[in-house]
DNA sequence: TCCAGTAAGT
């Protein structure tokens, strides 16, 4: 343990060397690169180091300019590293960051420790939020609200409400709607929406208004008990207080409805249209599995194939759910073509998913299709996972000549 | 994209 960590630190340091070297020179491939086709090659790239790589020439190219964006490539990298539990490099990306003379900017380090929290660190993030003096970074709750999700996050949910008590008194400062938010929110995921209520009336007396948002995960949290009662009840309350409804409330509101009847949930998006809401992918989603659920595949396809006329594009989950539902009834032709389309949008379904593609194709002796399958996922997916694809290959007696292409693959 | 909320098969 203790030798592997020492082994650890010797590559942080090396990286924090290396992200500080990648911002003065230009050691990487592509200086002219814009972010936005960063972060696209970051959502692709499956090679951690390579998405290091993509994400040092962001940040040397572009330090001065957009700090959304940059933060956003930030996140993506660092959940990348998370999965594959590289957190000592974390550590080093997100303490180099500690130098930029941008850290007195309270929303600069607020994404520093946001980031920490995305990557479950929470003892980083708390330690980040604690330097703010000596980083000359002042205060407000804008910080604080960063540290809490960050809890949230890092699923210390004990902690929060405890933060919640510390914090604004230690550090002078109030917190605000957003900080009640995160709150209730981490109540929820702790499966104790009741803590959640008692806080909306605690913000009451307080004065501080709620919105439809505070709400939301409260709703949720009910449902996923089973207490449908008290999840009405609650939503009546937000509507009776005059709390906007959006899409992401009636979208729990489908999440509930999706053992049920098609009809029903057919009846609240046009209960959301006549609302002047735009029902969006996540909606859809729900009436499609509803009807994936029920083996109604023709009335789910057909929510698929009308999403870009209801102005939504599908998701990955789309493509996941109706992929696994097509195979198992085996509806493997359309699958396919399903798959192809997911290709090009580059949302791929998982290797769990699509092998129940590939074993019915072959089973169907759709040799082409099915070869053409693990052709592309070998071509698109981390070495690791070749060897997934090259067992079921195997199994289903696909394999050709082209043992020398795997060789290849692993060697990428 | 902008400080809080929404789902997802076996």
């Amino acid at each position: 343990m203790a030798s592997s960590s020492s082994a650890l630190l010797r590559r942080a340091r090396h990286l924090s060397t290396a992200v500080a070297t990648a911002a003065n020179t230009n050691v990487t491939t592509s200086a002219a690169m814009t972010i936005s086709k960063a972060k696209s090659k970051l959502r692709k790239e499956h090679d951690t180091d390579k998405a290091l790589d993509i994400y040092s020439s962001v940040k040397s190219n572009h330090s001065s300019s957009s700090p959304g964006s940059t933060h956003h490539a930030q996140q993506i990298t660092v959940r990348r590293l998370a999965k594959s539990h590289r957190f000592s490099d974390i550590e080093a990306l997100i303490e180099s960051h500690k130098n930029d003379p941008r850290i007195t900017d309270e929303q600069f380090l607020s994404s520093l420790i946001k980031s920490y929290g995305i990557a479950g660190m929470f003892d980083h993030a708390l330690r980040t939020y604690n330097q703010m003096e000596t980083l000359k970074t002042p205060r407000s709750a804008l910080s604080f609200n960063a540290l809490l999700t960050a809890c949230v996050n890092s699923k210390k949910f004990d902690l929060a409400p405890q933060l919640f008590d510390e914090m604004p008194a230690k550090y002078g400062f109030k917190p605000d709607v957003y900080s009640y938010g995160i709150l209730v929110r981490s109540f929820c995921d702790a499966g104790k929406p009741e803590l959640g209520i008692e806080k909306l009336k605690e913000m009451n007396q307080k004065g501080v208004q709620a919105s439809g948002v505070i709400y939301t995960p409260i709703i949720h949290s009910l449902y996923k008990k089973g207490n449908s009662t008290e999840a009405e009840r609650i939503w009546d309350e937000m509507v009776n207080r005059g709390c906007v409804v959006d899409v992401a409330a009636y979208n729990v509101r489908l999440m509930n409805a999706v053992d049920g009847d098609p009809e029903d949930i057919k009846r609240m998006i046009e209960e959301m249209s006549n609302a002047a809401l735009k029902p969006d992918t996540i909606s859809y989603n729900y009436l499609m599995t509803c009807y994936c659920k029920k083996g109604m595949m023709n009335e789910a396809k057909e929510v698929y194939d009308k999403l870009e006329e209801n102005c939504c594009n599908p998701n990955a989950a789309t493509f996941r759910t109706l992929l696994y539902y097509l195979c198992r009834n085996e509806r493997f032709e359309t699958g396919y073509k399903v798959f192809k389309h997911s290709v090009a949008v580059n949302k791929i379904p998982d290797f769990n998913t699509l092998k129940y593609l590939v074993g019915g194709l072959a089973k169907k002796s759709r040799t082409k299709e099915a070869k053409g399958i693990i052709r592309t996922m070998k071509k698109k997916f981390p070495p690791n996972l070749l060897v997934a694809w090259t067992k079921l290959e195997k199994e289903l007696g696909l394999a050709s000549a082209d043992t020398e292409a795997a060789k290849e693959g692993v060697q990428r």
